[in-house]
DNA sequence: GACGATAGTAGAACCGGTTTAGAGAGTTTG
DNA sequence: CAAACTCTCTAAACCGGTTCTACTATCGTC
């Protein structure tokens, strides 16, 4: 039950260990005859390298990171990170490597986390997702000298290769949809702003309403369902009340379309309502829910196929996915 | 910046590389005196010891593993995870261990992850959510010889611990609420229901409708929102329309929430609805979800803490978390 | 004062790989 | 034909810990 070791392998070819490793590493120095000979050997032992050993001897820890800083009240509610890591997944497991995963709650632990994980050699690199407008972990990575590869799209030149999904092209659709319907004054209810990504999507909400002609309202929130529905009721409660309000994220969108229920408000014609994550729970909700595809497997292959080159080969380019389109479902409408 | 070695400790305490590590570990055999000592001067390096050598020495990985088994289109909408790795997070952070995580598509891949996680001592051990009822993972991980905790109720006798929540009390509180509320004829959503917290829940519902002298029908699911719309659909249209759906999750009572409106009924008026998760965006439909709460960060904790019991000692007896309680929100009322 | 027991420590082997220096055989070169 | 060079391979060192064996000093005992 026990793996064959090296070492086995090495016995049964009656050549060294040395001579062993050689061969199953196609480096040179060996005979075509013997190394096909050895990895034939090998496999038939079925022998797989043991990553503890290769990895104290070569410095490095075969598995990548992602710490998940999230507040405890939000920490449930983001239907991006299951798909997300089953991307990653596809990119690490054909090279026998692992994905570390860490969830944290607060700022302390997150540094903290980060830091054991490289010092410790747990992992090799990071993926940095809900990357922040001056994101403190770019300093930290640096000091610890160790990869990463970051999601988003930041403005400044970060030394990390960034992997990016272009939004404005599906947030100028959106809004000309809207448009098209009839909508003539629009609301957007933010995430944390602190977040590139918030701050992105915001822009981009501003800017193609200007370029569309249309009255532009914007609430700040979170991404938190809970602000999303305060934000909601500030929108419907003010003085210039939109007629559609769209939402960074899913999760504050459904929370937003509870409110305008609660206040007997008939969806679509009332309220029109869409979101930004392509979530599948938006599909089963009443109306269903009008939102930009996101692809969160695609993000998770691209980073990881990013993150590894970064770590073989010591340098990465950047890497963008296809846009984010449309997904018309049946919270947009023309306004009564 | 290079992390301090044992070696480098010996060096500068003047003693030998053994001394150290029997010092460091706390293992007889060091003199109080000398002990301290060397633990002082390891303090003040900032030594820790490498995961990857004492692995390999101790023939363990020092990591958890996780390996989440989705239908590709299912991925996503799963509340319970980010919350309950949060929770393995908190066991394991403090004594430098790891949780790796694996998410696959299909039931090949998921068999090949234990394997090779095992085999090549990437874990220690494994978390076993999602646990079936005659679940081949017991079969493989005994072949493996390798130490897991089952989250879940086996019914059968299992060569692993079990962390389990008692369901019981809050699904008869649950029916003895729509009881109270004048709900006569109650019907029951179920997960897939191989699961093996599916048929319990199943099970429980039927108990406790009988001993309340309900009328129970049973629409059979999957967890997912499609099949729990599909269900309610089937359940609305059907010969003896239920005035209450209990849902086996949220996702599932949310996408039941939808079709009711879709069809203009006035919920909790014209029909109850309630779901079994506990999760935080229960909270933000309309109207609000009446549910049990589960709370998985506890999962989480528990489950960690038995298998670290288990890998450190060889044994491990099961543990109980708190059974669930009933939350009442605004999805259940008395029927018009 | 010789003896054994015991505590405290050094040193080496080991875990399973990778890497490097160098040995031996065969081939080219001046 | 000897020197230089190639090619293939072995042996040993190394990564950073843990663990085992054996040695030395100290102590108590009769």
């Amino acid at each position: 039950m026990a793996r064959a070791t090296i070492a086995d392998v090495a016995r049964r070819a009656g050549v060294s260990k040395g001579l062993v490793s050689l061969a199953l590493n196609d480096r040179p120095g060996v005979s075509a005859e013997t190394r096909t000979r050895i990895q034939r050997i090998a496999e038939d032992m079925d022998w797989r390298p043991n990553p503890a050993a290769r990895g104290l001897s070569a410095g490095r820890a075969f598995a990548l990171g992602l710490v998940v800083h999230r507040e405890r009240h939000t920490v449930e509610v983001d239907p991006f990170f299951a798909s997300f890591i089953a991307g990653v997944e596809e990119a690490l497991s054909q090279d026998n490597r692992v994905l570390v995963l860490s969830v944290v709650t607060d700022a302390d632990t997150e540094a903290e986390t980060y830091r054991r994980l490289s010092k410790d050699r747990r992992v090799d690199g990071f993926l940095l997702t809900d990357f922040l407008t001056d994101d403190h972990r770019v300093a930290l990575l640096r000091e610890l000298d160790t990869p990463a590869v970051i999601l988003g799209d930041p403005a400044e030149n970060i030394p990390f290769p960034v992997v990016s999904r272009d939004y404005a092209r599906g947030v100028e659709s959106l809004l000309a949809h809207l448009a098209e319907l009839g909508h003539r004054r629009i609301a957007h209810v933010t995430g944390d702003l602190q977040m590139q990504h918030a701050s992105r999507r915001r822009d981009h909400f501003l800017t193609h309403c200007r370029a569309l002609g249309l009255e532009a309202l914007i609430a700040e929130a979170d991404f938190s369902p809970e602000r999303g529905a305060q934000a909601t009721v500030e929108l419907l409660d003010g003085d210039h009340r939109p007629t559609a309000i769209v939402y960074a994220n899913d999760p504050m969108a459904i929370a937003g379309i509870a409110v305008a229920h609660e206040r007997g408000l008939n969806l679509p014609a009332d309220l029109s309502v869409a979101g930004m994550d392509g979530s599948d729970i938006g599909r089963y909700t009443y109306p269903s829910l009008t939102t930009l595809n996101n692809d969160p497997a695609g993000w998770g292959r691209q980073a990881a196929a990013v993150l590894l080159e970064l770590i073989e080969q010591g340098e990465a380019a950047d890497a963008a996915l296809p846009g984010a389109d449309l997904i018309i479902r049946g919270s947009t409408g023309a306004p009564a």
